[in-house]
DNA sequence: ATGTCTACTGATAGTAGA
């Protein structure tokens, strides 16, 4: 069972580019965010042509996200109660024995916005929701665009990071309390020393440049952590691929020794 | 400091958001 994580951007902006990745990684399960388009608009035959089940809580130009599977799944969180003005951020759904979620994250824009503020009360919420939903014994999943460098080597700033935003003690210290209900992040708990980075900004040539950062996790329960194969960050796919703009986050990939049921 | 990309609009260039 392949699952992966993906911000692509803009899905109309990057349907094709989406196809050539799903062609060349066959995944099972992909969360996607940052659609940018509305439900009327979401793409679904196309995925359906290339085998994948789709569910959506999209809204007009602005965040948004989706799962793409395989396999049956059936609809079950969308959106964090309370919190439905800060756009579409969260959708759920019971695939193949696996409790499957995907979020996006508020950005925060920077400390003096009052969308800082509203990042920390979002996280909040979430802390509070995700265990009235999902039992830390289940199979589950919980991946996405998380805005946050859990630690200086997932930065490509390091130490000197530390303090702005995406690294304050306040955005690590709701993540870390997420993490404490007992997601484990896949990607660390299988490579504890890897510098690797899921987003590099378009500008100033951060992508050559190695200006990077990890923001985006595939989070999972033990009883997932125990099944991993192998967990990447799809570093190739934030390249142009047959001159086709990338999104600037790449995909983050996980295998799972996973039989569907 | 900020070289790009996406999507929006009394659109066809400028703005907001990331």
């Amino acid at each position: 069972m392949r699952i992966a994580t993906w911000n692509v951007n803009g899905l109309r902006a990057r349907l094709d580019y989406v196809r050539i990745w799903l062609e060349a990684r066959q995944p099972d399960i992909v969360g996607l965010q940052e659609l940018k388009v509305s439900e009327e608009e979401f793409p679904a035959s196309a995925f359906d042509d290339l085998g994948y089940e789709v569910v959506v809580y999209g809204q007009k130009a602005w965040n948004g996200v989706a799962i793409l599977s395989r396999h049956r799944a059936e609809p079950t969180l969308r959106g964090l109660p309370g919190q439905e003005a800060f756009g579409a951020r969260l959708v759920g759904a019971r695939i193949a024995g696996l409790t499957f979620a995907t979020v996006y994250c508020p950005n925060g824009k920077d400390l003096a916005h009052e969308d800082f503020g509203r990042k920390l009360e979002w996280y909040d919420d979430l802390v509070r929701y995700w265990p009235s939903e999902v039992g830390a014994d289940e199979a589950a999943v919980l991946c996405g665009d998380f805005n946050v460098v859990p630690a200086p080597i997932d930065s490509w700033r390091g130490e000197a990071g530390d303090g702005s935003i995406f690294h304050t003690p306040e955005e690590r210290s709701r993540y870390g309390a997420l993490l404490d209900l007992g997601l484990r992040d896949l990607f660390r708990e299988s490579c504890p020393d890897t510098r690797a980075y899921s987003w590099w900004d378009y500008r100033a040539g951060a992508f050559p440049r190695g200006h990077g950062l990890r923001i985006d996790f595939v989070l999972g329960t033990s009883r997932v952590l125990e099944r991993v194969v192998e967990v990447r960050i799809d570093r190739d796919f934030r390249k142009k691929q047959e001159g086709l703009t990338a999104s600037d986050h790449a995909p983050v990939i996980a295998d799972l020794d996973w039989e569907a049921v």
